[in-house]
DNA sequence: GCGGGCATCCGCCGATCGTGGGATCGTTGC
DNA sequence: GCAACGATCCCACGATCGGCGGATGCCCGC
């Protein structure tokens, strides 16, 4: 099998050298490069076929984040897997959106670190156990689709909640749903009773703080099967 | 050291031999109970002391999300760790959101099985690969907060935009920052026309739709080093 | 010094919104 | 059958909101 073409940024010399044995003692890993600043190690990527990216976050000239997210834009094939010592949440989700696949922390021993490299370099994402902890805090405290949180309405008048968080007027309702003004006025007067709310601007921030609004977003429906 | 007090919740037979033998291969792991239901499961945590719960998801009586729910409601310090033959989304994000503090499918190597024990087990969280390939999917497409979005309002429209968002009307605003109604409404008319936007409902759904509502989560705010 | 951005005020107007009342019609349940 | 509820419509009132024009001071930069 062809091994993993891996590049190495990491500003301390010493530890380049060591990670690069370590990760060399495995014959699916081969250190094609090793950098010692984020600018070079883009460059790098720009010019060669490299499977995976091991970034150190703390770079000088060109930070890992930032050079994480030039690299997934040039190469989105390269995958970027981040091995730093700190694992501060505000890192963390910094590097994912940046495009990394991976997370580790310094402290990881030598065997986890090469299987991490052949993980990400596979297709799947490594998250080191400290790291995933904070990942799956992230996740639990973000936003819930509360199902009550509508429960009190009509169909009609989640209807008419739905157009007033998208934004739209009376009048827009009324002609949307083939309704007179005052109809809508009535609806609306339901909606906002029931939900105990003062006027429909207070409809918008409930819809979104409880997760009913139109977001794509996976995270806000959570299923539990019935 | 004290080994780790495993429950073993797995509805096939055999499979739980299995596993029952596979981690007490381990000197650390003590597999203190195996059931084949998720109600026993709850009521075995509730009446034992129980370190780590390996979950099934799919179990007759009470299925692995529901079950999982329940422990770590009445038993806060046992950890859930799901094994499971499905990484579909909805029951990754459902597990984790339910409490489990890990997620690792059953085509895991022993090794490292017996290893995602031992991390939930010292308060870390273990996601397998794929697994979290998917829960950083899910991070990724989460909502981005865009810097630029107020990028056109002064110090000040910033603040009375903020107001808006929060549901405030113009005389609430006013009485809030010490200003006339007219002023009020004349730094609201600046923003709306600075952001292009219709009125201040429009102006709330951009807010959020933007990331700049005041969320709490800490999903909404990624800082990037300057 | 003088324009220009900013924050602060003012009054006026029309549109929209929220709330009060009341009315008809159909379905569902006791 | 009748009560209860929901959906639909109507009118009128006052409050709020958004848009217009204009005004005053301030401070910064050319």
């Amino acid at each position: 099998m062809r091994p993993v073409r891996v590049l190495l940024a990491e500003d301390q010399a010493m530890l380049r050298g060591a990670l690069r044995a370590l990760l060399e003692a495995d014959p699916e890993i081969e250190v094609a490069f090793d950098v010692g600043d984020g600018a070079a190690a883009v460059e790098l990527v720009r010019a060669h076929r490299i499977d995976v990216v091991l970034m150190d976050l703390r770079m000088p000239r060109l930070d890992g984040v930032r050079a994480t997210a030039e690299i997934t834009r040039l190469a989105p094939t390269t995958r970027v897997l981040v091995l730093t010592t700190f694992d501060a949440d505000e890192l963390v989700v910094a590097a994912i959106r940046a495009g990394a696949c991976g997370y580790v922390t310094k402290d990881i021993r030598p065997a986890a670190l090469r299987q991490a490299v052949l993980d990400v370099a596979d297709g799947s994402a490594a998250l080191a156990p400290g790291v995933a902890e904070k990942v799956i805090g992230l996740l639990r405290r973000a936003p819930v689709a509360d199902p009550d949180a509508l429960a009190p309405l009509t169909a009609r008048e989640r209807e008419i909640f739905g157009l007033i968080v998208a934004g739209r007027s009376n009048d827009e309702i009324g002609a949307t749903l083939h309704l007179t003004r005052n109809t809508v006025k009535t609806h609306v007067r339901a909606v906002l009773g029931k939900l105990g709310l003062r006027d429909r601007v207070h409809a918008v921030i409930y819809a979104y703080e409880h997760g009913v609004a139109p977001r794509d977003g996976l995270l806000s429906s959570p299923r539990v099967s019935p």
